[in-house]
DNA sequence: CTAGGGTTAG
């Protein structure tokens, strides 16, 4: 076939291959100089056979050689075959892909030359020209000189603005596609709706939503995805519902959609189950369901459920991508599988960025923020990976767990001479405090203007609560209040310290000016995954099924203890303050839960408890203890950290 | 033979 061999033939036209017989064209600059002058195109035959020149250039696009696609049409000329509205578009999308403007306007010329703007590929394609090198104005000028009578072209400009973070614009030019009577369709509908979106507004949502229905097009799987993430990105949960109810065909993005709409609103258990629901609906989940039920799972700490949708995503033959292995890694940090989250990342051939990220917060959580601060260096060692801002939160969070001080000034020298954000801050101040540093990190919220930060405070006062400092604590817990009178956690713990110093006249003050306020502090929970199912304990908590024996675990452990010797102590780091003085000593809901996994789960396994607030130094002794006389391995989850107690001892030595 | 869209991890 003579096409094709030409086809092969102008293959060989390139740098790789130097033994080629056809000439070569050793360097751009030599291309310019004859373009520039447009002799081509006086001394060119016309000749028409531009298909297969123009499937050339599509696959050095394609290959990710836009270099080779601009020399190919330089080819293209050179052999006197004339460019069509098929080859320009190719060969402007290859000039913009080089990032050399120049070509792109030489090009420019040819379509002037070969009166090919009115075609609205070339069209679209210059507009994406222009707009890298000269702003989007210029496309949008571009378009409206032009008034092509499709939508692509509006979609496009559109989506232009959006990445310029110019939602409002993007807007406008589809209310002018909507006014110029050209018929919508679902991609330029759907574009509108990312807008709104952006730019959270639930009044312009609902209005594209209108306009969608008047089309007739709300029904389309695309535009009804888009509204769907629309209503997620405003947060109008009753819509979403709705939206997704309505919806007569739903695919894995609409439920990819919902479930992520749940995770990122803290409705874990519900992502769970739409997940499950999803499954049941026959639609099969794709690499992103995946990655988005995960986080539930290392939020929850529901290990069990985290290792199904392993087993799930290996059987079903999921893309084992990048995200979903960080998902990996992060769920089984969070649930207290350090071993099986360092496994997955070993066996990454590619990592990125949230891979070392994950991985370095994973080992800080477990109390190794030794081994998070070696593999944070280790990221120099591979190329292409530069550590961000997350990852230097990472590297100053695991340097404050390690309390290694010099390391993370280091840290923290070098990601504030980059971007630095508050947050760099706290955890700095979080690594001064562990430590025990109290003049220096005052010092060094004073000289970042941190003072005010109510983060940055309650950082001081956890170091306040390991060192025992309990004047710089009231301090901290008095400046907490006046800063964010009407957060009940701080008066809690105020009162904690007064009663911790002995002054329960105080203490009582504080808390009942918490009440007189109407403030409640946050309930305690702990709970434990038992046969695919989570049981949660309230603080005295007697509505378990198996409470009597429960409490009767507690009794026993509690004799026991006392036997080896052990005393209760003073602690300001205590929560509910009405119901501790009704339950104590064992009524703690961490205890509760410890004593239901040692009644129900087998000797042999670990039993894994995790706790929405932080443990209290009673129960994290007792612990200890029961650890050793129970001789099981306890791991106890809390907001910050794990705390793994082996015989009579605690991963985190007792600092925390 | 060509252009535009919706979902993911810290």
């Amino acid at each position: 076939m003579e096409v094709h061999s030409s086809f092969i033939q102008s293959r060989q036209v390139t740098p790789e291959n130097p033994n080629s017989k056809l000439p070569i064209f050793p360097s751009h600059t030599q291309f310019f100089k004859q373009t520039a002058a447009h002799q081509p195109f006086d001394i060119i035959p016309l000749k028409t056979n531009t298909f297969a020149w123009n499937a050339l250039l599509q696959s050095h696009i394609n290959a990710g050689h836009p270099h080779l696609a601009v020399l190919a049409y330089r080819d293209m000329l050179v052999a006197g075959v004339l460019p069509d509205r098929h080859s320009l578009p190719r060969a402007l999308a290859a000039s913009r892909l080089t990032s050399v403007f120049f070509t792109g306007k030489q090009l420019h010329s040819h379509v002037l030359k070969l009166r090919l703007l009115r075609d609205s590929y070339v069209l679209s394609a210059l507009m994406e020209l222009y707009s890298q090198f000269s702003g989007v104005d210029s496309a949008s000028s571009l378009l409206f000189h032009s008034n092509p009578q499709n939508p692509i072209a509006y979609t496009i400009l559109a989506r232009l603005y959006l990445m310029e973070n110019n939602p409002d614009s993007a807007l406008h030019v589809f209310y002018q596609l909507a006014a110029s009577g050209v018929k919508l369709d679902p991609m330029a509908v759907a574009t509108a709706a990312k807008a709104c979106g952006q730019m959270k507004s639930t009044r312009d949502g609902k209005k594209i939503h209108d306009l969608a229905k008047e089309s007739k097009l709300d029904c389309d799987v695309l535009v009804a995805n888009s509204l769907l993430k629309m209503y997620v990105e405003c947060g109008r949960t009753e819509e979403i519902l709705a939206l997704f109810d309505l919806m007569p065909h739903k695919d894995a993005v609409s439920w990819t959609t919902i479930i992520n709409s749940n995770v990122q609103n803290g409705s874990f258990n519900e992502g769970l189950k739409l997940f499950r629901a999803m499954v049941v609906d026959g639609i099969k989940p794709d690499e992103f369901s995946v990655s988005a039920v995960l986080p539930a799972c290392a939020r929850m700490a529901a290990r069990k459920h985290g290792m199904e949708i392993h087993g799930f995503i290996i059987r079903q033959n999921i893309e084992m991508n990048c995200a979903v292995q960080n998902a990996l890694i992060d769920m089984y940090a969070k649930s207290g599988s350090i071993n099986n989250a360092s496994k997955v990342f070993d066996r990454m051939t590619e990592r990125d960025t949230v891979s070392w990220t994950v991985m370095i917060l994973g080992y800080s959580l477990h109390d190794h923020g030794d081994l998070g601060v070696a593999l944070f260096l280790e990221i120099e060692n591979n190329a292409g990976t530069e550590p961000d801002g997350a990852a230097y939160s990472a590297a100053l969070h695991a340097c404050g767990t390690s309390c290694i001080v010099d390391q993370g000034e280091k840290f923290f020298k070098l990601i504030w001479l980059k971007h630095s954000e508050p947050e760099h801050c706290i955890l700095m101040a979080r690594i001064l405090a562990r430590a025990g540093r109290f003049v220096n990190v005052r010092a060094f919220l004073k000289e970042h203007y941190m003072e005010q930060d109510l983060d940055a405070l309650r950082a001081v006062l956890d170091g306040c609560r390991i060192h025992s400092n309990r004047r710089i604590g009231r301090q901290m817990a008095e400046q907490l209040i006046e800063l964010n009178p009407l957060n009940a956690e701080n008066y809690v713990l105020l009162s904690n310290i007064h009663a911790a110093n002995g002054n329960c006249r105080k203490a009582k003050e504080v808390r009942e000016m918490m009440v007189d306020m109407g403030l409640k502090p946050k309930k305690a929970c702990s709970w434990i995954e038992f046969r695919c199912k989570i049981h949660a304990f309230g603080t005295g908590d007697v509505s378990h099924p198996r409470s009597e024996r429960i409490y009767w675990e507690l009794k026993r452990l509690m004799e026991r203890m006392k036997e080896e010797g052990y005393v209760s102590m003073e602690d300001f780091s205590l929560h509910d303050v009405e119901e501790e003085r009704e339950c104590t000593p064992f009524g703690h809901s961490e205890m509760l839960a410890i004593a239901f996994g040692l009644i129900s789960t087998q000797s042999n396994t670990v039993i894994r408890v995790t706790k929405n607030m932080r443990v209290c130094r009673n129960c994290h002794e007792s612990a200890k203890m029961i650890s050793r006389i129970s001789e099981r391995e306890i791991m106890l989850r809390d907001p910050d950290r794990f705390h793994r107690f082996v015989d009579g001892s605690c991963s985190c030595q007792d600092i925390w």
